[in-house]
DNA sequence: TTAATTGCAAAAGTTTTGCACTGGC
DNA sequence: GCCAGTGCAAAACTTTTGCAATTAA
């Protein structure tokens, strides 16, 4: 399934008429494989782009291009860095205060309706938005009890 | 009507037991004054600051107090630094990524009703979120056409 | 008085850039 | 071969910190 999910994208990557470098392959491919959004010094880190010796701004550099291309996606949230994540399925999450897990969640029907709402009302055309919940996940809201 | 909502955090401030120090009055005055959520840089250059030649590390250790006091609120967009407003009013905001401007916009009603849903789905207990559209606003989408 | 707040200067952390070199197509 | 992509080192930018001096309560 990851798998198959990267492959639509390196795909598109081409249609679009992108190299597909490979650096760009290995940063996807981490990409895939998280279990959710991760940051610049995350990737640095891992072991298929420290491995292939990537450098620190080659990796910034291919993410800020594959955010351009719409290939992933990129979140600011409460720390300090950007995180970053393949634009596969267009959806939010839920962000541990405790134990900094970071969830998915789909939530976006009713987002929908609320932007032809704010269209009608102000005159403004709304092209996408963010949406992030912070919280206590099951595990640490049940330890706080 | 702004002098109101300042004069009520001051006030809330004080209940609280915190000092309210030279510095955190101006730079609650320049928030309070300001049309949409401001950078610790706009705060830096506002006339009010930097006629009290307050300082840099200042700022930020205000800011940061003042988040932690629930007096006022950071957010995180696209752009690389933090934004910081009144918490006076909980709201969202519509960003025009044409002219930059930033509107706020009230929406929360849907929102309780799917935190409830995300709870009882998933075990998470929503503490807070974090809502922004990016978009055209009125005058910028007419010009595009 | 005295504990909290501030200024200053320096550091830390993230992201960007210039330039020469390399690699994909 | 050509242009896009990369490595390296240095810079830029935002935010934090240690410490001595100051200030609100």
């Amino acid at each position: 399934m990851i798998n198959k999910d990267l492959d639509k994208l390196l795909l598109a990557l081409r249609e679009q008429g992108c190299r597909l470098s490979g650096g760009r392959e290995i940063l996807l491919s981490v990409l895939a494989a998280a279990k959710g959004p991760l940051s610049a010094a995350e990737i640095l880190i891992s072991p298929a782009v420290k491995r292939a010796n990537i450098n620190r701004a080659t990796v910034y550099r291919a993410l800020s291009f594959l955010e351009k291309e719409n290939i992933i996606e990129s979140l600011r949230l409460d720390g300090d860095e950007r995180l970053y994540h393949l634009n596969f399925h267009h959806h939010h999450h839920l962000l541990c205060t405790a134990c900094k897990k970071i969830e998915a969640v789909h939530v976006c029907g009713l987002l929908g309706r609320e932007e032809k709402k704010i269209a009608a009302d102000t005159g403004f055309k709304v092209q996408r938005h963010v949406l992030e919940f912070y919280g206590l996940c099951k595990n640490c809201a049940a330890k706080k009890k």
